[in-house]
DNA sequence: TACATACAC
DNA sequence: TATGGTGTATGTA
């Protein structure tokens, strides 16, 4: 059944790396002149670190690839003819299941953010613009899309390729007010809808439908104000809004009534592709009465938005998300398209749809598929049994769905956010204080995140380094340490203050943890504060050690955040396990409700420098840090990817070297380090230095990359601990200023738009101060 | 668990 | 001069 292999890969297109080609897969860009584009995009890339990164990579999916097709010769034809009966099976059983018994809306904003700049300011109107900085876009407006100007692409390119393009500074206050009009639009179809993005929601509007159709006619009836100029389309391609004037989507045009209104939502000032000018010819209606169909709901919700927004937004309608997703894109701008809930509909769509055209089938992906003679739904159906050998399960079930034009109808959130992170690109970094500086920030950043979310943390450190001896520490913050990794990989435990909710089973972490906290607040309104709470964790500055040379000798203030008490000779081990105790006691409720006793936050600091191969160069370098609820809520914190100034070593002086590598890093790490960063790299022995090797500490003493000052000791816990205190003094102090705030900050005035439903758009990150950051100057060398 | 990769907006 | 930030899923070891 693998009669095909014929396709060779064919060197589409040369020379040019895929990754840093255009790529043309988004609405807007079709039909442009790629071959002159990409000369320029070359232009502009060879040569940066940037480009080298991008080899990397390119090379590694050669390599994946390469390993496939090696696999796939080894393949009888009997191995095949076997998995094609079991797939079949499946394929049976899921045709079984193929529910079209709901109709999905997916709608997506047209150039979201570049539309609200124009809206905001009409000299953008008819100009090609984009939203971002002149290192990186954020999106573009069609008329930009037309020069190959498009998201994620850095500005100083986007310039190149159309030097009238005018790059606005983008503005999320902005498109998140916005966001919250356009959903409170939504929410009248479909009060459960599931947003994707600020732009961007699913909506099941079946029950809408079932009702609309007892409506009286006036309440499908609008009157067009006419405040809006038109012609925020000077830029768009195509802007029909209906249907019939759509030539290429007869096809699969409902077969549900869609001609039974007028229902035209704006006039247009482009010519279309077709003669099409005998509605523009017709008086301007003022007055719109909407169908009852699926089309004409969805086009009386666009019209909605854009008479309340002035912003045009696309849609599709399909029986799954999946297809709907796909719809929305296919007339857009300003347009939108159906797939009827009728399986040979389905089937006549998916056949030829390219696969990079479904959600979650990325470059790679498409790659990988072409060389295996995919390029669309009905090859990927045709090789089903041939990919389930080639793949891992989940992977060729999701194929064998999207082929078979499956999706899920669900539009019911998961489980909510399951991780919260912060991170930044940065510069190579030479001094390990701007290091710890940066990670410090990041801490920061992140810790005021989760206070947004009504969460207020105590960080508990218990690394272990060289030694293999715990370092525990207690502050009110994160305790930045080496960001050196699985050497110094740091753990630190992290408890929250919140008392865990009642039991709302399998609420997600963070909302067990609002939930908590809104309850909490509740009882100590009503008198009955049985908690112990907040002020506990929240203020121990008067814990701030002493930054002095001795004071890695000064022992930690062992008060237990919980339940205030104080014990010098607890020693550092037994200060964790009291307070362990503590919290697993604190809940009322005794802990048999909440298996998850106490509240246990895992801080994991591991900067990767990269003992493997091209980890060094090639990442972006950033730092990261990650909180993660497990399920028996373990978070992690993950500084990550953090460059050593060990790459630039000649920019480091002895001492920080020393200070900052001499016994977190093997002189073998060292070395390998140097060597990519000399560009020889090859080794991939996986280095992995337990936690334990101490080694290579000898003689020298340690010189503090906090104070600069010289400890006088060799032993490195001691010297460790010295270094976190000396972190967390500047830690603390700067807290001194939050803590004024705390009580603002803390209304998060979550904007997610759905309703009872957990938030799903946690609080929008601050603007960052650009001084301390960024760009990633180089990824390696 | 840790890490890497892929994907999306 | 210059190539983002947040979040999810999944495979592998
Ligand atoms: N890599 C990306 C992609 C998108 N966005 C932001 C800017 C977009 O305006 C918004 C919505 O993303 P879309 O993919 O929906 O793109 P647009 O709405 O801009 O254009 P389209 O008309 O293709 O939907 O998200 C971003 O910051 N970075
Ligand atoms: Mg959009
Ligand atoms: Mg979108
Ligand atoms: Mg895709």
């Amino acid at each position: 059944m693998d009669q095909k292999d014929e396709n060779e890969p064919g060197p589409s297109n040369n020379n040019i790396l895929y990754r840093i080609a255009l790529n043309d897969n988004k609405a807007g860009m079709e039909g442009l002149d790629k071959e002159k584009i990409n000369k320029i995009i070359m232009g502009a890339t060879k040569g940066s670190r940037y480009y080298i990164h991008l080899t990397n990579v390119d090379q590694q999916v050669d390599q994946r690839i390469e390993k496939i097709l090696q696999q796939k010769a080894l393949l009888t034809s009997s191995q095949i003819n076997e998995a094609q009966i079991q797939v079949d099976r499946l394929a049976m059983e899921l045709e079984r299941r193929r529910d079209l018994s709901r109709v999905i809306v997916h709608v997506d904003m047209d150039a979201f953010y570049a539309s609200v700049e124009t809206r905001d300011n009409p000299e953008l109107k008819g100009k090609p613009m984009a939203v971002g900085t002149m290192s990186m876009l954020s999106t573009s407006n069609y008329l930009a899309r037309r020069f190959g100007v498009r998201a994620s692409m850095p500005g100083f390119i986007g310039k190149k390729l159309c030097p009238d393009l005018i790059i606005v500074p983008p503005d999320f206050n902005k498109y998140q007010a916005v966001c919250k009009e356009i959903r409170k639009v939504i929410a009248e179809y479909d009060p459960s809808y599931l947003p994707m993005s600020l732009d961007e929601v699913y909506m099941d509007i079946t029950d809408h439908l079932e009702e609309r159709l007892t409506w009286p006619e006036e309440r499908r009836t609008y009157v067009k104000a006419d405040n809006v100029q038109k012609d925020n389309s000077t830029e768009a391609g195509v802007v029909m809004t209906t249907e019939t004037s759509k030539p290429e989507q007869t096809q699969c045009t409902s077969p549900v009534l869609f001609e039974d209104s007028p229902s035209f939502l704006e006039e247009q000032n482009l010519s279309p592709p077709m003669p099409d000018t005998a509605k523009l010819e017709k008086p301007m209606e003022k007055v719109i009465v909407f169908g009852t169909s699926a089309e004409e709901a969805v086009k009386e919700l666009r019209f909605r938005i854009e008479q309340k927004t002035s912003l045009t937004a696309s849609a599709g309608i399909a029986p799954n998300k999946r297809l709907a997703k796909v719809c929305s894109e296919k007339n857009k701008p300003n347009g939108q398209y159906t797939i009827p809930n009728d399986k040979q509909a389905v089937m006549d769509f998916v056949k030829d749809l390219p696969i990079r055209k479904v959600l979650g089938i990325g470059e790679v992906t498409e790659k990988m598929m072409n060389a295996l003679g995919i390029k669309n739904c009905a090859d990927l159906y045709q090789q089903r049994a041939l990919l389930s050998l080639l793949f891992p399960e989940t992977t060729w079930h999701n194929f064998l769905n999207i082929s078979l034009g499956l999706g899920s109808t669900n539009l019911e959130r998961v489980g909510g956010r399951k991780t919260m992170s912060t991170e930044r690109t940065f510069n190579e970094i030479s001094s390990p204080e701007e290091q710890y500086e940066l990670c410090r920030e990041l801490c920061k950043d992140l810790a005021d995140d989760l206070l947004k979310e009504g969460l207020k943390v105590c960080v508990r450190v218990s690394g272990f380094i060289s030694d293999g001896k715990p370092q525990n520490l207690i502050t009110n913050f994160l305790c930045v340490r080496r960001p050196i990794k699985k050497i110094s990989l740091e753990t630190m435990d992290k408890v929250v203050q919140e008392m865990p909710a009642p039991c709302p089973q399998r609420e997600s972490f963070f909302n067990q943890k609002r939930a908590a906290r809104q309850q909490e607040l509740l009882q100590s309104s009503t008198g009955k504060d049985n908690t112990i709470k907040d002020q506990t964790v929240t203020n121990p500055l008067s814990e701030v050690p002493k930054n002095d040379a001795d004071e890695a000798k000064e022992k930690p203030d062992f008060t237990c955040p919980i339940c205030f008490m104080k014990q010098e000779d607890w020693g550092l081990e037994g200060f964790n396990k009291h307070i362990d105790e503590c919290l697993s006691k604190s809940p009322s409720s005794g802990y048999s409700e909440m298996p998850n006793k106490g509240e246990h936050f895992q801080r994991k600091m591991t900067a990767n420098n990269g003992g493997h191969e091209n980890n060094i160069h090639a990442n972006n370098i950033k730092n990261k840090i990650v909180t993660i609820p497990s399920c028996d809520d373990l978070n992690d914190f993950i500084i990550d990817k953090n460059t050593l100034n060990a790459i630039q070593g000649n920019q480091v002086s002895e001492a920080d070297q020393k200070a900052c590598n001499s016994e977190i890093l093997s002189e073998d790490v060292l070395n390998n380090i140097k060597k990519q960063a000399d560009l020889k790299d090859i080794n991939k022995p996986t280095m992995s230095t337990p936690p334990s090797s101490s080694g290579c500490i000898r003689d020298s003493a340690l010189i503090c990359p906090v104070c600069n000052i010289q400890q006088d000791t060799t032993d490195l816990t001691t010297f460790n601990r010295h270094v976190d205190i000396c972190l967390n003094k500047g830690i603390l102090e700067e807290l001194k200023d939050d803590k004024k705030n705390m009580e603002t900050i803390h209304a998060p005035a979550h904007q997610s738009g759905r309703p009872g439903s957990t938030p799903q758009n946690p609080a929008s990150k601050k603007a960052r101060t650009s001084r301390s950051s960024n760009t990633i100057k180089k990824f390696f060398k």
